[in-house]
DNA sequence: CTAGGGTACGTAAGCGCTTACGTTGCCGGT
DNA sequence: ACCGGCAACGTAAGCGCTTACGTACCCTAG
């Protein structure tokens, strides 16, 4: 059957403009070297026959990209998908297109991922989520993007150092730190930690801030109980129930992050145990649904949408020698699923 | 400066096995025309190499595409995230690249966005999120889609008929009669709507179940108030502090969407309502925070991952000449936020 | 023994752009 | 009057693939 009329090409307008394509392809790419005049007309005559370059071409000739590879653990996972918002909308306003990937949390996954999106040559790559301590696991990954880099790729992390390109990174340690204070302001001594994953960065940063906070104080480190799981809500409940068996005197749980906060008070309204009276409950993050959980949830507010479009503004610019780190702010929300320590 | 080596192109990979372009070519796309020996040998050198076709390469040559659109109205709206996660999970699976655009429920930055990835030549669009009752608003868009399919292109909507495409639609109308059922069961006589923007067809289906619900037990439509507000959480408070002024003898409220419900139960909170006490509130998709909100929220679940990947799995079938409709099941799930209408 | 047909492979023409390099014409400086 | 230089534009060579078409060879049927 014969195909319907194909989309306008170059050559069309050029046709059209009775010029060459040289010309044509200069003034749509607002390049000098093309009279002014001219380039309007063609710029006109692009517009009425309702041109677009082929990127596929365009790119093929040129080498660059116009298309931005983002790498979550999870797009449902409200964290991240804040931060995709974050990205989708500022390429949106660039005129780039993002494609999205899920490592699912598995580093192995994850570099496969990475390596997916190089192959399929895009200009730039952003990668968001914890890395990890272990500087075997991040080697591979840190391997390939600098080969990236080394051919012109652009690349820039978000809430991961070690990688060895630019990064947005929010002071997770301060924020434990807040956090430890604030449960401490309220009289609590007996305190557990949700963490994620063991030999995530993430993890062990927020942890050091929790720990300094107690030492501070003068508080023994093993005055802390810390239960390691994993940054879900699955991962909260099961954090949750280990505190509850194994160390029944405590009086208020820091979740290392709001999804896993999220478990935790799933767990607590399960074994009826009153929040903030019998047990207080913190997050990290500050989810948009934080304040609508029952109780609202008291955590680190992190501007996510905003460090999206930061990480994709760091990797715009132009390199340096040595890559950036842009710190993010953070700040304490206190709401109603924290209280006084209860009286023993 | 020298740049770093590129990587290999399919040359590299036809001249270390000795044989031509189209050979190599040929046995990498699984195409006939190679003997078996000969193939293997080529992959295996390719594997080897590190060789990934350069997919800008292929597809201006071949005309067939490997990345999928998706547009959706909000990527930070759970709904929306959950149908996400279940396209790129099927994606990957598949080996496509999945690029995201977000509409921000404007129907004409939506069709400006369907346009920008028709023009960026993706071979499928996957378009989700309520459409427009007014006819005029979906016809740019559904002749946009038709003149893609024309040229080769491969499209499903996600919860929206109308668009002459297939599409996967949950029952809107079997749910919202569903949920009035469930709260005249409890006794509620005065239930109000907090409704999404008038003129969705999501909105007009699911009150179409609400009104026939309430006929069938023979209650005028009239008993039912309707305050039009968006899908959004502060739409829903909004619409709840309509409906707490204006009708205060309301007893039960129908949020059309869960993230309206939780804007619903944060002004009945603010006003000090309690839940469900004196007004039993209820939602529609059961996004994953539906049951951590306080209370938990009754809903009607609908399977929005599966929904994603199912909305794919069309796209990517063969193209009938009728448009597909596939339906997703739904669930009434009782949880906290619904009791029996307070005595008077 | 030969014609016909099928299989395995090579040759080369694009796909729709960008861009290095050429060409033309006009300007000002001496 | 002449020349160097620059701006504006054209010519054509790719970018890295796919694929229509051509060629060599082998096998089978008559």
């Amino acid at each position: 059957m014969p195909r319907a009329r194909q989309r306008p090409r170059l050559v069309d307008v050029a046709e059209h403009a009775a010029v060459s394509l040289a010309t044509a392809s200069r003034a749509l790419t607002g390049r000098t070297g093309v009279s002014a005049e001219v380039a309007d007309r063609i710029r006109q005559i692009a517009r009425e026959l309702g041109y677009v370059a082929n990127p596929y071409a365009r790119t093929l000739a040129s080498g660059a990209t116009s298309t931005v590879g983002l790498i979550v653990h999870q797009v449902d996972d409200p964290y991240f998908s804040e931060i995709a918002a974050g990205v989708i909308q500022l390429a949106a306003e660039q005129g780039l297109l993002v494609q999205i990937c899920q490592s699912g949390r598995d580093p192995d996954y994850e570099l496969q991922e990475l390596r997916h999106l190089i192959a399929q040559r895009v200009g730039i790559v952003l990668i968001s989520g914890s890395g990890y301590d272990d500087p075997r696991m991040e080697s591979a990954a840190r391997a390939e993007l600098a080969a990236f880099q080394d051919h012109g790729g652009r690349a820039a992390a978000i809430g991961r150092h070690a990688l060895g390109v630019d990064a947005v990174l929010p002071d997770n340690e301060a924020g434990g730190y807040a956090l430890a204070q604030h449960l401490m302001d309220l009289g609590h001594r007996r305190i557990a930690v949700a963490a994620g994953s063991a030999g995530l960065t993430t993890v062990a940063d927020r942890l050091a801030g929790v720990s300094s906070a107690l030492r501070q104080r003068g508080r023994s480190p093993a005055d802390l109980t810390v239960v390691h799981s994993d940054f879900t809500r699955s991962g909260g409940r099961a954090a949750a129930e280990q505190i509850l068996n194994e160390h029944p005197e405590t009086t208020a749980i820091i979740a290392l992050n709001d999804v896993m906060a999220m478990g935790v008070l799933s767990t607590l309204r399960t074994r009826r145990v009153p929040v903030p009276a019998r047990m207080s409950v913190v997050g990290f993050d500050d989810v948009s649904v934080a304040a609508d959980l029952a109780p609202s949830l008291t955590t680190i507010r992190l501007p996510m949408t905003e460090m999206g479009r930061t990480a994709l503004t760091l990797a715009l610019k132009p390199r340096t020698t040595r890559p950036r780190r842009r710190p993010t702010g953070h700040l304490l929300v206190v709401r109603d699923s924290t209280g006084p320590a209860p009286r023993t």
